[in-house]
DNA sequence: GTGAAAGCGCTAACAT
DNA sequence: ATGTTAGCGCTTTCAC
């Protein structure tokens, strides 16, 4: 039976007043936790509460105050488990704090991640964290700058002028990388990624060259960049190996290349590690349950949240002083999807599905 | 150089309306859109606006009007694929209405579900899409309808007497799984699943078994159900397969128990589709990907979400009527974990790394 | 056509 | 210790 749906007006403070025979003000300060007020009277004001089923409208109480309780969160997608964790965190610590989130999605576009901010300035929300589609140097950065915002950018950032930065520590996970698969052995490695997401991806690459060459003055690195696209790098990964291009070990750096370098395999017919090792910057959890395993560097959510939220908090509460870029350290998990080179030959033809 | 954080005073619709010489109720109207306005003041009033950089405080705006343009939108998690997509596309879906979406995670906590559903009411969101933890019985839908709120409720859901309902045709895509699986030959086929969620895994379970026992009376059908939670089930999976259990095919009813399925094979040294053939209820990128690729059933995200925000849009208009209940169809992806059976024999021991 | 007045539900000074 | 007053930024009658 279709109950009728719609609101019956809820109390308002005037309400509660009136029941406990005490003023608005009264009650404002009983909801928040004043001490001053009669006890007598704070316990009318409890029963009337109780009674009516009241509670403060946030919104309300954050029209009078300064500041808004409202916390905007930008991601640049909410579709991979690194930044659905991130949206988790963010909400949690700030629902810790009496604050609510409100994430949105960039899509990966800059523009949209322009808009979106404008539209969290408009809510005059109390402060940002913005994980930015490219890197700090884009326009939502300096919209934020422009107008005054709080906000603290993480992820694809390395360090700003203005704002606070978190990130995982990409230089150093690439270096350790760069250990191991040299460690194993090989001395011919093919590194791939997304070039416009600059911050990131050029220390990822510059962390795994540096460390690579001191390790093995002659191995060599091959480097196969897209510009923005997915699709794009697909296509450059399968021109590269159908020139006969025939390194041991693949980095990728990061998730969706990941699954490209995989696939680009299976068409070939090579499998891990026996025909080509494969890391990939961030891990995903079926990364554990495909054989072979599939070795990562794992990202610090909890850290990056966690330290970003400070930073933000700090900054909200009037927290003052140059910005600070924090790096924070990744593990590098070795799974199964690396071995020595030349375990087995390569097969030269494609034979896909 | 850190440059000072902070919001400096945004102007109001009366610093507007001063510079444009109107009144405050004029600048309202001609950004409302109202037609009725004199051109030469309307441009005044645009001029005024492009100078000080004005755009409506939409918080204070919805604090006079009737209803707040605010969707809420409580999902079990953020983390998988599918919940991300979901969030993005309602998200979107609001936005496109001139609403805002604010998500939270119920990280799978019934208790948590039903605060953030006070918390979206204290706000006086416009409506509430939510995803249940476990059923359209539980806590969270009871609150909404003592509190008339208006809602939608979808995925884990098949139908209400309160509220719409939007989810997956969880039974006839089943029924679909279960007629590739028979047509392959299986005859001894082992369905796991989450048994809590009762709604959507009932149905998956009967679909399947209606269907398979209607192609083959005589085909054995085994269900290993937990409770709450995944690990749990790998236990007792373990278990099973312990028992000298030898099905050909393994069915999952979601996309966790695929992962555990797999990684149990990887236990025992199986690979499909010779040891054993795998389908699971929920698709992800990295099943394409994967040696070999894991069949899927996939949801259709978009419609669901399409549907869920009509349907609450309607309701939010006033629309009257008994709730409806929509099943979407999904798209079941045979690929190659799905063989006949007994392609090669099962290798009796463990042999995992 | 336009503006003055009256709030939405709340809180913070300031009186008392 | 409590109530009164004055708004936060906006919209909406309702006179003019």
């Amino acid at each position: 039976m279709a109950r009728r749906q719609g609101q019956q007006r809820r109390a308002s403070i005037h309400d509660v007043a009136s029941h406990a025979g005490v003023s608005a003000a009264t009650v404002s300060k009983v909801m928040a936790g004043v001490t001053t007020v009669k006890s007598e009277n704070a316990q009318r004001v409890f029963d009337a509460v109780e009674l009516l089923g009241y509670r403060v409208d946030p919104l309300a109480s954050d029209m009078r105050r300064a500041k808004r309780r409202i916390i905007g969160a930008i991601m640049p997608e909410f579709e991979s488990e690194f930044f659905g964790q991130m949206v988790t965190q963010l909400e949690s610590l700030a629902e810790q704090r009496g604050y609510t989130l409100v994430a949105a999605s960039s899509r990966e576009s800059e523009a949209r991640e322009t808009e979106i901010l404008a539209r969290m300035h408009d809510w005059r929300v109390a402060g940002v964290v913005l994980a930015p589609v490219r890197n700090e140097h884009g326009p939502a950065a300096a919209f934020m700058k422009a107008n005054g915002m709080t906000g603290v950018l993480i992820d694809r950032v390395l360090s700003d002028d203005a704002f606070d930065t978190v990130s995982a520590d990409s230089a150093a996970a690439s270096a350790e990388v760069a250990r191991e698969l040299l460690g194993n052995g090989h001395r011919h490695i093919l590194v791939i990624g997304l070039g416009e997401q600059a911050a990131t991806v050029r220390a990822r690459l510059d962390g795994f060259r540096a460390t690579a060459l001191k390790l093995a003055p002659g191995v060599r690195i091959d480097v196969v960049l897209a510009e923005t696209d997915v699709e794009p790098l697909r296509a450059q990964l399968r021109d590269y190996f159908a020139k006969g291009e025939r390194p041991t070990a693949v980095y990728s750096l990061f998730l969706k290349g990941t699954l490209v370098a995989l696939s680009e395999f299976r068409r070939r017919g090579w499998h891990c590690p026996n025909d080509i090792s494969l890391v990939g910057f961030d891990d995903a959890e079926w990364m554990q349950v495909t054989w072979p395993a599939i070795a990562a560097v794992v990202q610090p959510v909890r850290q990056i949240a966690g330290h970003a939220m400070e930073a933000l908090f700090a900054r909200i509460e009037g927290g003052e002083g140059p910005p600070i870029a924090r790096l924070e350290p990744c593990k590098v998990l070795m799974r199964e999807s690396v071995g020595p080179p030349g375990n087995g030959p390569h097969s030269g033809t494609a034979r896909g599905t």
